[in-house]
DNA sequence: CTGAAAGCGCTTACAG
DNA sequence: CTGAAAGCGCTTACAG
């Protein structure tokens, strides 16, 4: 077992170069006029020494930590939650949050889906990123009163001055996916929604509605508990496909819904795209492996990701900074709304 | 706009209840004597002006950040990697992980997938989790050279000497499964395995084969490429059942493997569980939502989570625990494995 | 029971 | 170009 030598402080370089912290300190962070002679045994040593800067210490000294929390909705904490919409999307934008905090030189904290307002309150953080706020969302409010800075992903409707969010331009995606999936020969369109509150939904349905009427479509929403996720699309689907005057497109807010409209099509004995074209507003693998693959938009989750990091950190420095960002939201075709010999539609 | 106050400090607590910043440290802290009213005075007066210690001051002071960082293997970082395999399990066990973090008073970093082994060494922490690491992970390397503590979810099987990780009782799950899909009436079992080098799949493997010809099944393993997951899944699993003798049950490592037996079965007009058995290695909501849903082994990553975190803080703390620590891997039946009029099987 | 003071490891005006 | 010193906000021996 080693023992742990302590760790070398500016201190140890300091003297072992032969000058003093200050002369460490701007050798190493480029500050001040330092001798390039000098400049160079100071980093020789601190190279041989392993010297790394204690963050904390600098944190302590500038008053920022340079750690940003992410607070997602509450996901896997129970079964009975809504993990599993859109997870992949969750998981996504997490990973490339974290990437892109590092690459600005910034850790991620990862605070718990449970954390209590209290706990909240007693977490060090620069600012924090919120992925889907519940409408009028509490968390946003302990972060205000913190004078915590923070951007959210999707808005939370209830705070329509706030300008700090990044948000899909879902109009523009409808708009393209009702008009492609009327140029398919689409009449009656099903929009399979959840029951969730959270901005992206409320806002998809009505984006829904408004652009079936622009483009002649007859429209019907259809709200699926988001338990349990892919059976509960399923049969509603179901229900939906068996009335009267069946849909000839069913529209899903999340991939689960997706696939799961596919399999009350496939019990039907409907094909897909030939009696019902089916189509997810969230593109994972999910959609992509179905068979046959699935047509979506596409959230992607790296861009937003990036934006909203970004955004966070320009106000962290007090630099300038356009907000809020409106993503693209681009439509993917692939054969689940294809029929042949028709016009195909136009994608970007 | 609201000016930002400077947020009150320990000296300001002292000033407006008229005692020193010791007292004020003492009452708040329960350390040394305090008089009980002076400590009620004290603790009203950081009420009310909203005091909160700051955690970086105290991190300096004590030389712990009290932040645990959290490496995952690459996931989501392009969509050619492994982002979706068991993507269920990454997102709750990393959930679970900083839920019991927090409950620990540990914040937990979320480092970059994609992280650079230099980049580690700048990260402030006191301890790490892995989850899967790679076979001889460079990662690790590092955190043991920096003597950051660390604990892994399944071990890194070339260290065989590091007792610091929690794993699977492998062995027992599949001894339970292979015994039932016997009692079923399998004969020859077929797994569906990745070519990937984590411990959890090396000791798939060899648990496989030993514990079927314990239970005199005939084993055939086929490896498949983790990209693209379940079509891969789907193309060896149906060249499998198309060959001269194919298997009667086929047990996939992940559940996206599983699915993709499923549709190569459903292809074949072949019945499960009729005409095959089809089980998990990882139970998600992917096989429990299957039709039929599919028997699983539950790798409990709640579990898993409480005790690698727990592990990790018993040993920073200096405590004495347990390591390293086997958890169960339970049995969980459902219809893809129950024929009718047959023994069910011994599950527990 | 209470308080003055040192010190954790940095950065940064300021003086030379 | 270089360095002595103050100070970020705490905790903790130590003295009273």
């Amino acid at each position: 077992v080693a023992v742990p030598r302590p760790r070398p402080t500016i201190t140890d370089v300091a003297a072992v170069a032969g000058v003093s912290v200050t002369t460490v300190s701007h050798a190493l962070n480029n500050k001040g006029r330092v001798d390039s002679e000098t400049r160079a045994r100071v980093t020789a040593v601190a190279q041989r020494l392993g010297y790394r800067p204690n963050a904390t210490a600098r944190s302590l000294r500038s008053g920022r930590s340079a750690i940003i929390s992410l607070l997602l909705p509450p996901l896997g904490a129970a079964r009975r939650s809504n993990e599993a919409l859109a997870l992949d999307f969750y998981m996504r934008i997490t990973t490339a949050i974290a990437s892109v905090a590092h690459a600005h030189s910034h850790g991620l904290l990862l605070l718990a889906p449970i954390q209590t307002l209290q706990e909240l309150r007693a977490v060090t953080m620069d600012g924090a990123v919120i992925v889907d706020p519940n409408d009028a969302d509490p968390r946003l409010d302990v972060l205000s009163d913190l004078v915590i800075p923070f951007v959210t992903v999707e808005r939370d409707l209830s705070r329509p001055v706030s300008p700090w969010h990044v948000s899909l331009d879902i109009d523009g995606g409808f708009d393209h996916l009702l008009e492609h999936l009327r140029a398919q020969g689409a009449r009656r369109v099903c929009l399979l929604s959840s029951d969730a509150s959270w901005a992206y939904a409320v806002r998809a349905v009505e984006a829904f509605v408004t652009l079936a009427a622009k483009h002649s479509l007859d429209a019907r929403i259809i709200r699926v508990p988001v338990i349990p996720l892919e059976g509960a699309a399923h049969d509603a689907a179901g229900s939906a496909l068996d009335s009267a005057e069946p849909p000839d497109a069913m529209v899903a807010l999340t991939d689960r819904f997706a696939t799961g409209v596919m399999h009350a099509a496939r019990e039907r004995g409907l094909d897909v795209p030939g009696d019902l074209l089916v189509a997810s507003g969230c593109d994972t693998f999910h959609v992509r492996e179905a068979r046959p693959p699935i047509t979506a938009l596409d959230m992607q989750p790296e861009l937003a990701a990036k934006a909203a990091v970004e955004m966070l950190i320009a106000r962290l420095e007090g630099r300038e900074v356009d907000a809020p960002r409106m993503l693209d939201y681009p439509l993917v075709l692939r054969d689940s709304t294809r029929r042949a010999g028709s016009d195909p539609g136009r994608a970007r």
